[in-house]
DNA sequence: TACCAGGTCCTCG
DNA sequence: CGAGGACATGGT
């Protein structure tokens, strides 16, 4: 089955994700906003990229209460983030796990940011894909996943993201999935070249992984089944 | 209880 | 390179 038919196959049977999530205006937690793929502003866009962060083998539930931490100490973009002490910081993104870890890479991110492009993420995110892409992978802290979930959600550029359920889901589909780049070249070669389609896709795969396509995989009612090597499995 | 979650870095061979 | 381990909380 081609990634094009499963994508269509997952639309028809999901619907749009809203991804990324992102906070409104005046609210404290994310929100998924289907029919707006865009983030709205500056803060929306640093927001998506402090998520691609505190998401890393992370699950999302755990990451809102870490933003839910943030937002109500008042931290909601790279100054203000840059203005906390190490130990306070370390204890509002506690919840999302990691938190010595993360706070480093977090301020890290932050401090690139603000000295090297103080007209902000969307600025830096125009830059020309490849060398950009470098940019954020040189950063400690951002690897392959976290650089491209900043570029395709912070800075809708056209680069397909791969996760491990996405990895998952090409080993069962007999899709090519030794590596990140293996299966991100596969879906770039095998898909139109679209914003829309990166996004959405990507969103669907974690849908799919986390309702039919665990670990152990529950294969009944899945959108894929037909096509599938794995088709037999149940819980 | 044990396993898992929208990875990345470091160290070895 | 690539495999293996460390990093950590909270939900089921």
């Amino acid at each position: 089955m081609k990634p094009l038919k499963v994508y269509n196959l997952l639309l028809l049977r999901f619907g749009p994700q809203g991804w990324w999530p992102v906070t409104p205006a005046g609210g404290n937690a994310p929100v998924y906003r289907p029919g707006k793929p865009k983030p709205e502003n500056e803060e929306q866009r640093q927001e998506i990229a402090f998520g691609a962060i505190l998401t890393q083998n992370t699950a999302w539930g755990n990451v809102e209460k870490a933003f839910f931490a943030l937002h109500s100490a008042g931290i909601r973009d790279a100054a203000g983030l840059l203005g906390t002490k190490p130990d306070f910081l370390r204890k509002l993104i506690r919840p999302s796990g990691y938190y010595v870890q993360k706070e480093k890479k977090l301020r890290g991110f932050c401090r690139y940011l603000c000295e090297n492009y103080p007209a902000g993420l969307g600025d830096w995110l125009k830059k020309p894909l490849k060398p950009l892409r470098q940019e954020l992978l040189s950063l400690w802290g951002v690897g392959p996943e976290t650089a491209d979930s900043i570029l395709l959600y912070a800075g809708g550029r056209p680069v397909f993201v791969v996760d491990a359920y996405t990895l998952r889901l090409a080993e069962r589909l007999g899709w090519p999935s030794g590596s990140y780049e293996k299966t991100q070249d596969f879906m770039a070669g095998n898909l139109p070249r679209s914003v829309k389609i990166y996004n959405e896709f990507h969103a669907l795969i974690v849908r799919l992984a986390k309702e039919r396509c665990r670990k152990k995989p529950d294969c009944r009612l899945c959108p894929l089944a037909k096509g599938c090597k794995a088709r037999f499995a149940v819980v």
